[in-house]
DNA sequence: CAAAAAAATGCAATCGTTTGCAAATTGTGG
DNA sequence: CCACAATTTGCAAACGATTGCATTTTTTTG
């Protein structure tokens, strides 16, 4: 398998590693095969033929690091995803997950490579200046402002190329996309009140800024319409936040009517648990999610919910990430929710 | 707030950049300040922490490219997932996601950065060799054979730092960590047929060596045990899987009285078809699952299956590949699979 | 056919860090 | 106080690709 090769082979002691070896082949200087390889107008058509044809058959690359740093641009784009509370498990949350595919996606069509990193600022509260200052990025794109909102707000003044997927605040410095959370909550709300229920519920952790602005939203909601609405906080993680929600459940066992989950994924557990214990959903319970990740159409029964364009987001994300790293200056984005009625509300 | 440092930081223009800017700070050689920060012995105890000082101080971080190219080592693990068959989504399958989470996880607990690449091989052949050649990764795992088992055979004779996801072949030459899918298929025909079912149901693309693999180990258990099984083709998609399995029980309606699904996520859909359909599980129809999945506890009734150890298959991967990057050979790993019954079957 | 313009190529510096080797400094023992 | 060893430092050459500028080759044109 390494006799086949004639005789350059053994001259260059192995394979060809760099352009200069390339080169050698060729019989012209390093800087030519570089323009060959990178397609610019300055080479003779013919040799880059031969240039072309000489590289596919040796299997040459030319070393990304090098070119990176030569360039001052890596073509990597950093994807970041910090774990502020309820650090396990969040990079399994399905949300996120599906966010990160059409990511990977999306970058890959502009092709830029993605590093996946995943950092817990509560230990490492460098996390975010580490990435950008590691030199091995281009951009960066934060999945989920978690509690970090303010370390966030500090980098965006001196650093352009980030991107954040999260709530939208007034006022605030960083470019973010997210959907309209509060709308969502109004929406949500909106539909537990029509479906007849009055003392409402909801669940999840709103020291999550997202989660705070979904509550918020039902609550406007609520007090419009004279419903009552209370908080029963509960991580994300599907073992502990089963026992969470039976502990609230039984807590509140004939006082309350309506349930607004904040993730499908909560629902989706608190709709197992509504059935041990053998509470009706939607007839003694109503109960409404939020994102519509595939799971929301699996239930029995379905799941009403609020959704979230995953895609469209991801798109956002790129789009404006990319317009910021050619020098644009850019608005946030808000997307709107929307109301995806099956059978829990 | 650009007004508060002292003279050097206009001196030298705005932020210290390069080893060579915090060299002249500290008054010492670059040379110097590289060892010093690389926490190298050879410098004076005093030299080192004025450095380290004044690195922290001005927020300098050495430059991961520089540093990669001269080291011949990036610090970098690549993760690519080829998506052979099934292009749409696969990307953001449970499995895969709970993997790569895990992955990012182990690999950052040992020091390395994950650069992920989802590649279409029908369209680009050449998608392994262009992430191996360029220059950018210090290793690679590759999440799923699918259809390009040749292609990493290849690949694995002349590159050593390789880990695969899949399924184990005799005789084959790529280091692979995974479940052993023919016991896992033997487990589910056996719990199936213990369950009353005799004659069984594959549902799954038997054209994925891993599913093949699977559906290999029910028959063997069909065929000792006197069983039919029949095999049902489909996507893994949701969107596509719920038709297919639709139009496949509408076919065999009557037929077989036990489903072994694929994966968990194939059996949850099956299930609410199965449900639309008015069939009861298990009393007319026996269903098992594969992965155990989060979603296998969620359904109604919870979902029998077979269980694969994610997290340790995600230890082995990284653990088999530092060892290769040390230069030591390894063996491939072959997890076991094991029953967790609940009410399917 | 010579001169000028255009195209193709080569040369050498550069990106920022690391590291072998030499030089300088400090410490030690006689 | 000197010779010699042990520590610290500096110097300069890599790593591999890119690119401005100078130089050659080719083409065009009067």
């Amino acid at each position: 398998m390494s006799e086949n090769r004639p005789a350059e082979e053994k001259a260059g002691r192995g394979a060809v590693r760099t352009i200069t070896d390339l080169a050698r082949l060729a019989g012209v200087s390093p800087g030519t095969v570089s323009r060959a390889l990178a397609g610019k107008s300055l080479v003779n058509t013919k040799t880059r033929e031969k240039i072309e044809g000489l590289a596919r058959e040796h299997g040459f690359r030319p070393n990304q690091m090098a070119s990176g740093l030569r360039r001052q641009k890596t073509g990597v784009i950093g994807v970041v995803i910090p774990l502020g509370h309820d650090t396990r498990q969040q990079i399994s949350d399905t949300f996120f997950m599906t966010l990160l595919g059409f990511l990977a996606d999306e970058l890959t069509r502009e092709g830029y490579d993605l590093m996946l990193r995943r950092v817990v600022p509560e230990s490492d509260a460098d996390w975010l200046d580490r990435f950008i200052g590691s030199g091995m990025i281009d951009g960066v794109i934060v999945i989920g402002q978690s509690d970090q909102f303010d370390r966030i707000e500090d980098v965006a003044d001196g650093y352009g190329p980030m991107v954040v997927w999260g709530n939208h605040t007034e006022g605030q410095r960083h470019c973010v996309v997210g959907t309209d959370n509060r709308l969502g909550g109004r929406i949500a709300a909106e539909r537990l009140i029509a479906a007849g229920a009055t003392r409402l519920a909801f669940l999840g952790d709103t020291t999550a800024i997202e989660f705070a602005a979904r509550f918020a939203g039902a609550e406007d909601v609520a007090r419009r319409m004279g419903a009552d609405i209370i908080a029963l906080p509960s991580h994300l993680s599907p073992d502990r936040a089963s026992e969470e929600i039976a502990r609230h459940l039984a807590d509140t066992a004939g006082r309350i009517d309506g349930i607004f989950a904040a993730t499908d994924t909560l629902a989706a557990l608190c709709l197992a648990v509504l059935r041990e214990r053998g509470v009706a959903v939607p007839d003694d319970i109503k109960l409404i999610g939020f994102d519509d990740l595939p799971i929301a159409r699996q239930t029995v029964p379905p799941l009403t919910t609020v959704k979230q364009d995953i895609a469209a987001g991801a798109r956002a994300l790129v789009d404006l990430l990319l317009r910021r790293l050619a020098g644009e200056e850019t608005e946030s984005l808000v997307l709107p929710a929307q109301l995806v009625v099956r059978m829990t509300a």
